[in-house]
DNA sequence: ATAATAGTGTCTCTAAGACATTATGCG
DNA sequence: CGCATAATGTCTTAGAGACACTATTAT
């Protein structure tokens, strides 16, 4: 019953990841503040399978690299970010067809990094990569390419499973930052009331009331200011 | 930069389970009512590495084997259990040498099931396995043979990392009770009240005040009793 | 009767939902 | 000034912690 070490043939193991940011929406208005989206990292195949879809950045797993530092790697390569805040997801695998060469399995990672880090043209490979902003509105997730119009995902060809691995990423994401500090690893060290609500109103696609209220504990005030606007400029704080 | 899909060396894929149940521990005074307990089953190794020591019931996974179902198919062995309340805990795969035997990363499950369901000598493989019982107290992980004595579970001799493994079935357990309903599928169809309560008890290693006002949404009551002991009769209840 | 547990009631405290009110700076 | 947003305050409700009190059975 029990075979033995060597009498099983051994897996193709990848890692994907879900590399996220957030950002302001460009505005051109003096008025009204940019708002604060969320972005993930998309890029785009050159090969077959799935030639000319959008995937998330991964790859093979090498038999001599552990799982998290693998995804690391791959963040590193397309972000130029060493150090971050990375969690492990799940591990995608009970589909014996999930990719079409030959049965791989996929240990997800969700990485979060902080905008003003990201190095431009690290990457030395020649795939094109994109940010989309993305959120949940109704249970449904949602992207968009200008951060203004946002449509249903399942309007994007994305490779694989990994529709499935960026809304489970969301999820995962949008449950952890209630009891969690991980959203300050979304943004600048220096960051407004607003900025921050505004991941968290993304995130669970509704206005959250008292939101200071809640966060209070977590932050603390400076005494420096976000100004430029044509309203009450915002203090700005920095995590506790 | 990026390698073919085939230059990539392959890696042993495992799972491995972690199957609780619970169950009464024996009295044998007729004024007490039997204490609800959580029990875990591990197998007693039969060969190298770590001969003799126990390890989380496990096995690699089969080229052609969704790894769920790998999951399922060991559970299946062990318990002869088909149909279980089973979930992906965590990947364990940053070390190189988890495994002596060379690159192994492995999947860990959580199952939980009924101890009526259970089959007794289905395990057609000659390996010695024993429940043991579990709890945690203080943020530490216990262990006993008696459901009386209960010992921290570094005096317990476990095979790989499968310490570290069974430490967080047992904390995302203990967490996911709190919100989801799995704490039923511990259990058989009906339960007192104070079974119910025993187990979340022993996750979270405290006395919970005012259990029933936190449940009762969850379950419903029946008209039949547990009789017997010499105090008040428990109403059976049944998940709602 | 009494040991031992089942089951109910109540008081307090904290946190969240919803929203009204006041403050501030630029165009 | 008034637009747009920042920041504070308040009323209500839901839930958890802690514990007192009453109910029920076999010995």
């Amino acid at each position: 019953m029990t075979k033995s070490f060597d009498a099983y043939e051994k897996i193709s193991v990848a890692t994907d990841v879900v590399i996220l940011t957030s950002d302001e929406v460009e505005t051109n208005n003096p008025r009204m503040s940019a708002p604060k989206g969320l972005k993930v990292l998309l890029v785009k195949r050159d090969e077959e399978p799935f030639n000319g879809e959008w995937s998330l950045p991964g790859g093979f797993v090498d038999v001599n690299v552990g799982i998290e530092q693998a995804a690391r790697n791959k963040v590193a390569q397309k972000t130029g970010v060493e150090n971050l805040y990375m969690e492990q997801l799940y591990t995608y695998g009970n589909e014996l067809d999930r990719d079409p060469r030959g049965r791989v399995i996929s240990i997800a990672y969700l990485a979060l990094l902080n905008k003003e880090n990201i190095q431009q043209n690290t990457d030395s490979n020649t795939k094109e990569s994109q940010w989309f902003w993305v959120m949940i509105k109704n249970g449904q997730l949602l992207y968009s390419t200008d951060g203004k119009g946002y449509y249903l995902i399942d309007n994007l060809k994305i490779a694989f499973d990994h529709k499935q691995i960026l809304q489970d990423a969301l999820e995962r994401l949008k449950n952890k930052v209630l009891y969690t500090d991980v959203a300050f690893q979304l943004l600048p060290e220096l960051f407004t009331m607003r900025e921050l609500q505004d991941i968290f109103e993304l995130l669970h696609g509704k206005t959250i009331y008292s939101f200071r209220r809640f966060i209070e504990s977590k932050v603390e005030e400076t005494e420096l200011i976000s100004d430029g606007k044509a309203h009450r400029p915002a203090k700005l704080y920095r995590r506790r």
